[in-house]
RNA sequence: GAUCUCGUAGCUCAGCUGGUAGAGCAAUACACUUUUAAUGUAUGGGCCCUGGGUUCGAGCCCCAGCGGGAUCACCA
């Protein structure tokens, strides 16, 4: 296949080619021995230390018989000086004229051995006595420089390309390795806290017979072997709350779900969610411990509690506020929802310009109000208690009220982060609960649940009263890293695929008789389909493709006439 | 899915009431042994997203499509 190359592309291989001639491999095999990096040298400097470093080489001056560049390593950059006299101590200059001026690129990854200096203007750099070629960049980064104020220059913003190529966007753009560096950190922190406390991290499974646990859209797949039909979890919780009955004090797991629906930036099809079920303990317990594992990850990922996000800031140190849905409806809208019949939440449900229909039951309806009228106001921490309980078909009734269920939501932001419950673990209210979503279903509610017989089996068996939460990792992340869009904490958020040119098939010119050589620049030339051969007059077809052979100097007979004539382009 | 909006050089972007395409950085060449957004001089580089249409003439106007982004709808 014929790739169209730019010009700095074509440079590129031509110094990859030259360097091979002058017995530089560029893309060497042998394991290349560093004893140090950029960030350690610049908080350890010694004047005349020896250091070996790599890394990308960036931003590249050359001053004649001296040049600077930067090197950037994993750790950050340090600036290098290669000296001519220096690298070439003897006679023959042509190592740094030839190779160090003509043949590395920005990009390029090189080895560097050095000592130590300051430069005049303060800078402490390596001066370079030997320099490898480590692996030749053939596509120009995009160039972002920053001066001395940290103001960035041509920065590489576009979201499309900064997405698909997020490993550009790594190299060239700081702040972003930084944020999924963050990511790792509050991950680790919430392992660290819940492996305090002696519960287990496990595994279950991605691929499901039957996606419970949440009401999603699923992704459906197939298994051929067993010839069913398979899906990609949409939550965790029915797995998790299986090892709990079989014994499990406390469990945990990062969930990696998958649900077949809208994508915006707040939603991606693949996201995690983390999980964690212990038993003996309720959603009172359940709000303590996650007011305190939050606090935790603040100090431990972001070293502060206090977390700017857009133009506020959300404070993280306990304890959080604790509030009722009742209470915070009649807090937003004066209306106390306590024994209201379906008919009566429907009419206020009119008469403030939501929009309702008959498929919903109470409380959806009361979610309705929830959602249009209070949960944007929820800015810092917020536990939101006691929620109906035909919204939480696997969460216990309330221990006073069995209208209501022990549930809780962490609104932050004006958003839930996190959703935990006193898990229901009759086993006799769940199959009901179960049946009311069926009906809801037959209603015409699409996000009422599966049931899943072999859950409602473990239940019979026994589950100790538990407590569940789930919690948003990828919200959580947006909201310490201050980020508003999902995909700005993902490496790899989803995108349509890509297309990719593929190409006229050169199978079909050699067919028509066209000699080889000629087959790649008359595509070039811009005949990239055998219909615009055929379509062209051969004089025209002729006079261009000689135009283009002298343009680019090519180094193969002329095109004959003849030639042309003899064609068969059927 | 709906509406709005964007797509021009490797990157970031200009492009007037429609008149044969511009800048900065990057690249190439030369000069320059402590520069740092290095500098100076010169040079090259474009399927203006794709396909139709209007027009003497389209990067620009119209229609359709493709790919982003934003808003909304949907979304435990």
């Amino acid at each position: 296949m014929i790739q169209n190359l730019s010009d700095e592309e074509v440079v590129r291989r031509n110094a990859l080619q030259k360097l091979r001639e002058k017995g530089i491999e560029p893309f060497p095999a042998a394991e290349y021995v560093v004893n140090n990096y950029s960030k350690d040298i610049l908080a350890n400097y010694e004047e005349g230390k020896e250091v070996v470093v790599a890394g990308r080489l960036m931003n590249m001056r050359v001053m004649g018989k001296a040049s600077f560049a930067d090197l950037h390593d994993s750790k950050g950059k340090i600036q290098i000086y290669i000296a001519s006299d220096n690298i070439c101590p003897g006679e023959d200059k042509s190592y740094y004229n030839e190779v160090v001026r003509h043949l590395l690129h920005f990009g390029d990854f090189i080895g560097v051995k050095g000592t130590l200096f300051t430069t005049r203007m303060g800078e402490i750099s390596i001066q370079v006595s030997e320099l490898t070629v480590l692996a030749k960049s053939l596509k120009p980064l995009p160039v972002v420089k920053t001066d001395k104020e940290g103001n960035i220059y041509d920065a590489f913003t576009d979201p499309e390309l900064r997405y698909r190529m997020r490993y550009v966007d790594l190299v060239v753009n700081e702040k972003v390795k930084e944020t999924f560096i963050t990511r790792t950190k509050i991950v680790n922190a919430m392992r660290d806290f819940f492996n305090s406390y002696g519960y287990l991290e496990v595994d279950t499974p991605v691929l499901q017979a039957i996606p419970g646990g949440a009401s999603a859209r699923p992704f459906i797949t197939h298994h051929n072997a067993l010839d069913v039909p398979m899906y990609l979890r949409i939550a965790n919780e029915l797995y998790l709350k299986r090892l709990i009955v079989g014994g499990f004090e406390g469990v945990y797991e990062f969930s990696r779900n998958f649900r077949n629906e809208g994508m915006d930036r707040t939603h991606n099809p693949e996201f995690t969610v983390m999980e964690i079920y212990v038993a003996y303990k309720d959603y009172n317990w359940m709000m303590d411990f996650t007011e305190a594992m939050i606090q935790h990850v603040c100090e431990k990922a972001l070293g502060t509690t206090s977390v700017p996000f857009g133009d506020k800031v959300i404070d993280f140190k306990t304890p959080f506020r604790r509030l009722s849905m009742t209470d915070a409806i009649i807090e937003y809208t004066g209306f106390d929802i306590t024994g209201k019949s379906e008919k009566e939440l429907f009419d206020f449900c009119k008469s403030i310009g939501i929009d309702v229909n008959e498929s919903m039951g109470k409380g959806k309806l009361i979610d309705e109000i929830f959602g249009a009228k209070c949960e944007g106001n929820f800015i810092q921490p917020t536990f939101i208690t006691d929620y109906p309980v035909e919204m939480s078909p696997l969460c216990k009734r309330h221990r006073n009220n069995p209208e209501l269920t022990e549930r809780f939501e962490l609104m932050i932001n004006g958003k839930e982060l996190a959703n935990a419950y006193s898990e229901l673990n009759d086993p006799i209210d769940q199959r009901g609960r179960f049946e009311e979503q069926m009906s809801l279903q037959e209603r015409g509610d699409d996000e009422a649940m599966f049931i899943d017989q072999d859950f409602l089996r473990a239940l019979e068996y026994g589950m100790p009263p538990t407590s569940g939460m789930g919690i948003g990792v990828d919200r959580l992340v947006m909201l310490l890293t201050n980020n508003a869009t999902i995909q700005e904490v993902l490496f790899f958020p989803q995108m349509r695929p890509e297309k990719f040119a593929t190409g006229p098939d050169l199978k079909e010119y050699e067919a028509a008789g066209i000699a080889p050589e000629w087959i790649e620049h008359i595509v070039k030339a811009g005949y990239d389909t055998l219909d615009k051969l055929r379509e062209a007059k051969p004089t025209s077809v002729h006079q261009n493709l000689n135009a283009y052979r002298k343009k680019n100097k090519l180094d193969i007979p002329a095109m004959q006439l003849a030639d042309i004539e003899s064609w068969k382009l059927g």
